[in-house]
DNA sequence: TCACCTATTTATAATTT
DNA sequence: TAAATTATAAATAGGTG
């Protein structure tokens, strides 16, 4: 659409390869709210310069939501994905924190984690992962889960199964 | 660009309001795909459909990498926001795992943390984000330092900062 | 560099199959 | 219904000031 039909291959002068960066990104941009708009949709635009600068719009929804619901569709997609590869994807900062949290209280716990915190880094990833249920019985699981909602619990040693493989999806935790 | 002009604005009949979706949505990925191409840059177009269903595009790089970009620019704006609205925004697996890989390693070093870790959790926090300037002259700081890349340990140490609202911004953790 | 211009291509709304 | 067609609106490539 121009006076002469173009390839779509990398335009090699500079200056109107610039020009044309300019022009495309806002009618990107633009077609982006009226698709939102017709539709009702949310449409997030995201687009990086060769130079490294960032463009970005969203529509219909704000940014942070919009990929949120990204992550949590893609979050399936990041089952069958070794660790290496989950590093390169996100977690809401909400887990997060709360992950960061449940370490927290294990911390503050720690006069009934004594054994526990003395073995090793491995030993104590398979207590977060695994050993939840013997736990249970005892008065550290108690705390833990007057501590944090049981659901979330049971959500984040699930995250930690997943993050380091283990097989806490067979754990329950109940009440 | 079709028999009549379109106003932007809802389309109110629910059948040509999916097709019209569909069309424009393949002519939005169209558009990304070639600008992407023709400017030599990444971009990532997230589509959320009124019923809640997710189209996505990345061209030019993957969508992981984009969104991390974006994340990156829009962690200064974040800034400004309080925990409430942080939480609803991401944080890079990566980081995660260096976060809680540095909390472990803490753990690890309890030996050399039992004063730090007999006090309260609050305390604790501000340990881990304001007092590792004065951690520099122990054995302690030694290790960590040894254990997470210098730039990275920083980088973990001012994201508690944030987080918790401290001012870790300021410490200076020096070779 | 930066708007504006406009010939032409491209996208798409309505229609047909 | 859904895919293909077609008439038209919209986007834009190259040009101009």
């Amino acid at each position: 659409m121009g006076r002469k039909k173009v390839e779509i291959k990398r335009i090699e002068n500079k200056s109107s390869r610039q020009v044309t960066f300019s022009k495309r990104r806002n009618g990107l941009i633009e077609k982006a709210r009226q698709l939102s708009i017709l539709c009702e949709s949310s449409i997030a635009v995201l687009v990086v310069s060769g130079s490294g600068k960032l463009y970005k719009s969203a529509s219909g929804d704000n940014m942070s939501k919009i990929i949120d619901r990204y992550e949590i569709h893609h979050a399936d997609e990041l089952e069958a994905l070794d660790l290496a590869e989950k590093t390169r994807n996100y977690l809401p900062l909400k887990e997060l924190l709360e992950i960061v949290q449940s370490v927290d209280t294990l911390i503050s716990l720690e006069e009934q984690l004594e054994t526990a915190l003395s073995v090793t880094r491995a030993r104590k990833t398979e207590l977060m992962m695994g050993e939840v249920k013997s736990l249970q019985k005892t008065d550290l699981a108690e705390k833990i889960r007057n501590y944090l909602p049981h659901k979330e619990l049971l959500e984040i040693v699930q995250r930690f199964s997943n993050i380091y493989g283990g097989t806490a999806r067979d754990c329950s935790v109940s009440n």
